[in-house]
DNA sequence: CTAAATGCAAACGGTTTGCAATGCT
DNA sequence: AGCATTGCAAACCGTTTGCATTTAG
């Protein structure tokens, strides 16, 4: 909706990615969806419109992306992959109850800590869990 | 060797935990190894006291001991799950190369960030990666 | 003797692989 | 035609499951 499909081509080719319907719908898919999406939320919600499409692709296609800086791939307690069109550092807050995702700003400058001064630090990963707001008042209802 | 099995039983009983063989050799085990073991660590290493081990054993183990705040999972890049007897707050910063984890101490007192201000936040993942200081040197004197 | 702990083998789920089919220029 | 992209089916690997067997109090 909001970007044309010459801005996603650019998008790519700016990523040294090469354009293709599938990377292009994929793309799409991934700025109009900004929920950190599995390779099957993506799968399932393009499958109507490309009939013929696989798992094999999607994973194809965000393996590409990742390298290419398109996409950061995230992990929670070691489950499935979700994808994030957001690679700007920032935090994940992973709810335990609804499974929603929710970002936020690391409202702090990282340092980094004494035991890795000589470290080459290349990616942080700062996750929480716990319990939403939305699930909080719920649950308070529920009781 | 630091610990007798009476300290062993008294740990987990401590935890809420029936003291068994399996579960004195695991915790005795990650006491002394405090390298983040898998779960295919652990077992390998005691198979020869244990002929009869299983690796089901391992993992029912180690999810009684999560449960009972004996260990920590940690996993990264969505990989195996590591486990760890350092239950208190730190971070771990994963080594792209050799694949050694490391401590560190978070020199900062994480801020509940604003967005979150009404979630309730039961753990947090503190998660670096990148090359270590030993990796670097190597790499330096091969190239 | 009973309940808990352990072990086996199969199933599971997400991901990766090798290779064939298809599409694009 | 020739190379990249896509798709299929099988393999893979860590983990979980159901259930039978063993162990310990």
């Amino acid at each position: 909706m909001k970007n044309t499909i010459k801005q996603l081509k650019e998008y790519l080719i700016n990523h040294n990615i090469k354009p293709s319907t599938i990377r292009l719908k994929v793309l799409e898919y991934l700025l109009n969806n900004r929920i950190h999406p599995t390779a099957d939320d993506i799968y399932k919600n393009l499958l109507p419109q490309i009939p013929t499409l696989s798992k094999t692709s999607i994973y194809n296609t965000m393996e590409l992306f990742a390298n290419n800086g398109v996409v950061k791939i995230l992990s929670f307690d070691g489950k499935e992959a979700h994808y994030d069109v957001n690679t700007e550092l920032h935090g994940h807050f992973k709810c335990r109850r609804c499974g929603i995702i929710y970002d936020f700003n690391v409202p702090f400058d990282i340092p980094i800590p004494n035991e890795l001064k000589e470290f080459d630090v290349k990616e942080v990963d700062i996750n929480f869990y716990g319990i939403c707001h939305k699930c909080n008042k719920q649950r308070g209802q529920e009781m």
